[in-house]
DNA sequence: GAGTTAGTTGCGAATGATTCGCATGTGCAT
DNA sequence: ATGCACATGCGAATCATTCGCAACTAACTC
């Protein structure tokens, strides 16, 4: 079972960092998810790869990444943060307020938007999110028929 | 030492709830602060006012004010949540990772962002919130003395 | 390849924000 | 004025996240 590891193993050393079976896993688990995930998740699929790894360097391993740029930590609504890979493209995340789900959106006007509001307060922009809340197609169709 | 309590009284019976001295200090705070406060900072505030007035009903307010639309949750960077009133505008937070200040700048163009996002989603938008992240132009300065 | 050592891990305990349980207190409808 | 459901205060409980420390190991040196 070899890991896509020549990615993870060489973002470690770009920063750093040793290259431990650990970190591989939940480089590995960032990378293949397609959204964000919270510490627990990730956790939880890091034990099906190794059942001792431990919560503590869960952790611990998305705190060394978040420091040095690799990773990026979310504050979303709710009470855990969720961390995704830094792809570099801006995005925002359409949250759910009825069933929490949760979509990403490539957006450039959120890109040209956080350029321009950076630029009038003399800010140096290097990340930018937004959150839209709302209520999502299928849920307004449940709500509807409700009633 | 009258409080602008019409205010709090008529928002508090509108959504069904009683009046209480605990709960107009916490709304006076709020709509006394321009920006927002984080439950500590709101409880601190409190206390100068009534000195027994409890964290718990600090934390009791704000849930059922942000339940009834009268107050927004933040989740801004940091572990604490902050909280503001619902002054029904869209605003960003420029958050510097330097020095931790966060700014509130009006973006008509995350509005504008918000709304066509949520429409090629089949998204009801109800709340948007932008957070831009990056140093902000003192932190840049004293981080341009120091190389 | 074995030795050395600083960086890592696992575990459980500690922390800090937030919530709960319950006995007591108090708006407000009657 | 009276009753009772809703609120409060307090301390204990919960949940995410971090820390302390002893055991482990990646990676540098010979």
């Amino acid at each position: 079972m070899k890991h896509t590891s020549s990615l993870a193993d060489s973002r470690l050393r770009d920063i750093g960092k040793r290259v431990t079976s650990q970190r591989r896993i939940v480089m590995d688990i960032l990378a293949s998810a397609e959204g964000h995930l919270d510490a627990s998740e990730i956790y939880e699929r890091a034990r099906q790869a190794n059942a001792t790894l431990s919560l503590a360097t869960v952790y611990r391993t998305l705190k060394a990444l978040c420091e040095n740029g690799v990773v990026r930590q979310l504050h979303l609504a709710g009470e855990r943060h969720h961390y995704e890979l830094d792809r570099e493209d801006r995005h925002a995340h359409l949250v759910c307020s009825v069933c929490g789900r949760i979509w990403e959106v490539d957006s450039t006007s959120l890109s040209r938007a956080a350029r321009a509001a950076g630029r009038e307060f003399g800010f140096q922009v290097t990340a930018a999110r937004m959150e839209v809340v709302g209520v999502c197609a299928s849920c307004r169709n449940e709500l509807g028929q409700e009633k």
